[in-house]
Parts: structure tokens; C-alpha cells; sequence
DNA sequence: CTTGCTGCAAAGGTTTTGCATTGTT
DNA sequence: AACAATGCAAAACCTTTGCAGCAAG
């Protein structure tokens, strides 16, 4: 295992996310981390996201206009609104699990799951 | 509902699909579609799958390294590997059923899932 | 004939990378 | 002192878009 070090970068960019609890893009994590750490770039936020993605300290996932980010929370899905874009947690108890206790995988080893719903939210019907 | 026209690249491209039964990305499709339609475009490719997706006669989701295309099959999902980015199609009865059947949406409208597994694949351990 | 679709080329947006320097451990 | 991490700038990547001509209905 790579020896890691504790930036100010990295520290900061981590607390963002466990106390903002959102999905947050590179480029919002980058904007709220400069009214700190005015110095910063884009290029530092990114690697340090994937630095603590790849350390599962943080999710990393898609949306259509690129990654997300958020502190990592067991046991939650998410829901997708197509037109505004909008994501949503989703906290249905045990779908999370229940989803995990049902892949039968033939020899690949599964370690996580990504549940996510689409359609329409609320504000868009 | 806008009025679409039946073009040999686009009959192509599902076509493919359809055979090939992959996760093509828009590239792949490219690639293999070029070899009966030498004059096609990548830009032509895009589009044509944009709107096989926005019509349900494809499905679009999103790897790491870009969209995926895939002929629509339903209750399936998919196995994607961290280290070789493999996609495999899991075909896990029920659970995208009852993914669906466990969401309490709360005013927003949920149309599809996606559930996506991520792990070690046999050949990557 | 109408207008949706194509090919081409160019632009757009996001993420990564090379390099010299800085800062943790 | 070693070397992981940073800042900067440039590149790499994937996807979309404007436009003029073409072709499906």
C-alpha cells in the first residue's frame, strides 16, 4: 500500500464533502475549498478525489455532465431527475443489501454496489 | 412526438446493436458501422444514438470512460470491473423488479433503474 | 416539397498529465 | 533527506454543435 500524507488540501476537500452531504462536481468542490485555500486548483482537487475515492474514503460516480462525489454513506441509492439534473439520496432500508445478498457472481468479486432510479422530480412533472 | 426518419445509418447502428448485444461505446459502433457505410461520422454515430435512447429503443449509461450503448433488454444489470473496465451483464431475476417495487418515490416519478455492481473481475484477481 | 438527417469541421466541457517546486513525514 | 503532493499550463478525451447540402416521407 502507497504511503499517503495529509495535505491541507486533502483534508479540507474531505471535510467539505462529509459536511456539505451532497453530490458535489470537481468544479463545486473546487469553489468552496478556494475560500480557504485560495491557491488551489482544479488540478489538485481532482487528484485528490480520486486519491480518496481509490481509498473509499469518498464515492465517486457519474452523471451525465460528469463525476460526483460525496462522502461515503452505506446503504443509500439515488435518484436522478432526467430534465433538471437534480440528485437525490435515497434511503430505502435494506435495498442496498438485498441487492448485494442476491449476485451470484461466477468468480468476479463483487465489493460494491450503485443503485440509482431516473425519471422525473416534482419540480419538472 | 417529433417525426423521425428511418435513415440507413441509424437502422445500422441498431442494428449492430441488437447483433452485437455489448455495452459498444459510441466509438466501437462507429468503428463497426463505418465498414458498411464508409462515409458515416462519428458526429452522425452520436446523434443517432442520442435518439434511439431518447425513443427506448436503446439504453445510454455511463462507464468511466464515457457512454455505453446497448440494444434494450430488460431486468438485467451489470458487473463492471475496477481494474479492466469490463462490463458484464448479470442477469440477477427479480432484483431490478424489486428495486422498483421498493422505491417510495415522495412525489418524484421513478421510470427505470440502473444497478450497477463494481468489483474485481476473475481475469483482474 | 418539406424538413429531418448527414458529413465536415470546429468548439465545448471535463479530466488528466508533465514538470519544476514545495511541504510532509 | 526522501518523495508525495502541489500549482501551472498544456494536452487528452469525449461529446456536442453550426452549417450547407442531401434524402426520406
Amino acid at each position: 500500500m502507497k504511503k499517503t500524507r495529509n495535505t491541507v488540501q486533502r483534508m479540507k476537500i474531505l471535510e467539505y464533502l462529509k459536511e456539505a452531504k451532497n453530490h458535489a462536481s470537481a468544479e463545486q468542490v473546487y469553489k468552496e475549498v478556494s475560500k480557504e485555500i485560495p491557491t488551489i486548483t482544479l488540478a489538485t482537487v481532482y487528484r485528490n478525489l480520486n486519491h480518496l475515492a481509490e481509498n473509499g474514503q469518498i464515492t465517486r460516480f457519474r452523471a451525465s455532465n460528469g463525476y460526483r462525489f460525496e462522502a461515503t454513506v452505506k446503504n443509500h441509492q439515488h435518484f436522478i431527475c432526467k430534465k433538471c439534473g437534480e440528485i437525490k439520496d435515497l434511503f430505502q432500508d435494506k435495498l442496498t443489501e438485498h441487492a448485494l445478498n442476491n449476485v451470484k457472481p461466477e468468480g468476479d468479486n463483487v465489493e460494491y454496489v450503485n443503485i440509482m432510479f431516473y425519471g422525473t422530480c416534482k419540480k419538472c412533472r
